[in-house]
DNA sequence: CGGCATCCGGGAAGATACTG
DNA sequence: CAGTATCTTCCCGGATGCCG
């Protein structure tokens, strides 16, 4: 008879910590595995399936994809749920503490955003070009816009709504939105922190403006990007 | 002739990356390894030296901490720099981006108090626990008190201004200083977060408080900590 | 097909020993 | 003191396969 190897024995005895009693140690103790806090970037803007996760996470392979949704789910940081049918899918979703990590997200968004390293041309995810948003918005350069902006990225949409100097983004259908924004995340990244033009996207067919253009154009100006740092040589 | 082996080929060619626009991937990419975020935050409040990165990061070995220092020094998040005679040691210091990187630090301890996994009994640095002031101090607490407050954590020292609602925290010497801490971090981390009272500490001979007492009491009450989130079963 | 479990190869982390 | 060399262990990433 073959002997299995106990791999999964002590398993969550002493996996690999920082013993360490400072608040950051611990909570890279909970967050800090590869991965992890970009899955709970994916979960910020409400639950998603397996699936969806592993589509909008560059590289990640279901192995890992598991032992992560493991993870944060025994730290309490989300929960898998069940959709009513007849959806009747699993979702994960994070719990309250979970969302309360957004600023995190945030805060490691911005102080990265100056690195002179930083490729934007790469690939985005809809949830993160949403999040960046929020994390960018500049209330001073939005005084005086209001309006209801519509996103159609791949099939996930967003509403977000601009008055009184104030922001909100979430989820949600574009139906009475005075200005739709469709096409793909880059392309939309494009336009707000690459200065690329309307006219030049909807060429590639990478993203069409439908509504209020000049709300769009005003738009695009609300989040400015803070200064490189200059790269040694 | 001994042939070495090249194992700095492709050293930043291919190194582990998330190949994503997100600022907050981009972060984890340079900041998100293990260990990394760790030894910024010793540094956070000045430059240090190998040997005291070593023994002020329980567990990191000499190896790791080798990469990690050479990944951040390539990054421009630090700089190796030689003191000056009769001193003429080695040290290892922030670039002003690197020393950007506190609200991060800050941000993610302040969301991992909240853990009910949260064990403040382990050990803990002399900059940890100062940085957690900054972290946690608040300000409406403050109004009103005023005075230096100097701690002697080991070898190190530090100055803590309070006055007119605020707070500056530095290393520096503790002469002039209204009330003197001298002891162990965990000791005076159990005083500020545990409500540990002075008297069990002197006993222990943990920690000891010279000068304006009254003041030292106030000071313990000046660092609330968020409620922890309830433990599922 | 979604949601995993399992096996495998490569590489990063941990521990220890050793060197200038 | 400031690392390097080496060895082991474990995690990550990719592939395959099971099972509802």
């Amino acid at each position: 008879m073959k002997l299995k190897k106990i791999t999964t024995a002590k398993s969550g005895s002493s996996r690999r910590r920082y013993d360490d009693a400072c608040g950051t140690a611990h909570g890279l103790d909970l967050i800090g595995e590869r991965w992890a806090l970009l899955v709970m970037r994916e979960l910020m803007l409400g639950p998603k399936r397996f699936s969806d996760l592993r589509s909008d996470l560059p590289g990640i392979s279901a192995n890992v994809l598991t032992q992560r949704l493991e993870g944060l789910e025994a730290s309490g940081l989300l929960v898998r749920r069940r959709l009513p049918p007849p959806a009747s899918a699993q979702v994960y979703e994070l719990t309250e503490w979970g969302y309360e990590a957004e600023p995190i997200v945030q805060t490691l968004g911005r102080w990265a955003a100056r690195s002179p390293d930083h490729d934007p041309s790469m690939q985005i995810s809809p949830v993160s070009i949403m999040l960046s948003f929020r994390t960018m918005f500049d209330s001073e350069l939005a005084r005086g816009v209001e309006g209801r902006i519509g996103f159609r990225l791949g099939a996930e949409t967003f509403l977000l709504e601009l008055g009184g100097g104030r922001m909100q983004v979430a989820r949600g259908e574009t139906a009475g939105a005075d200005v739709v924004f469709t096409g793909s995340a880059p392309a939309l990244a494009a336009a707000v922190y690459g200065g690329a033009p309307f006219d030049a996207l909807a060429r590639e067919g990478a993203l069409t403006v439908e509504g209020d253009r000049k709300l769009a154009e005003r738009f695009t100006t609300l989040f400015p990007l803070p200064p490189k740092v200059e790269k040694r040589a």
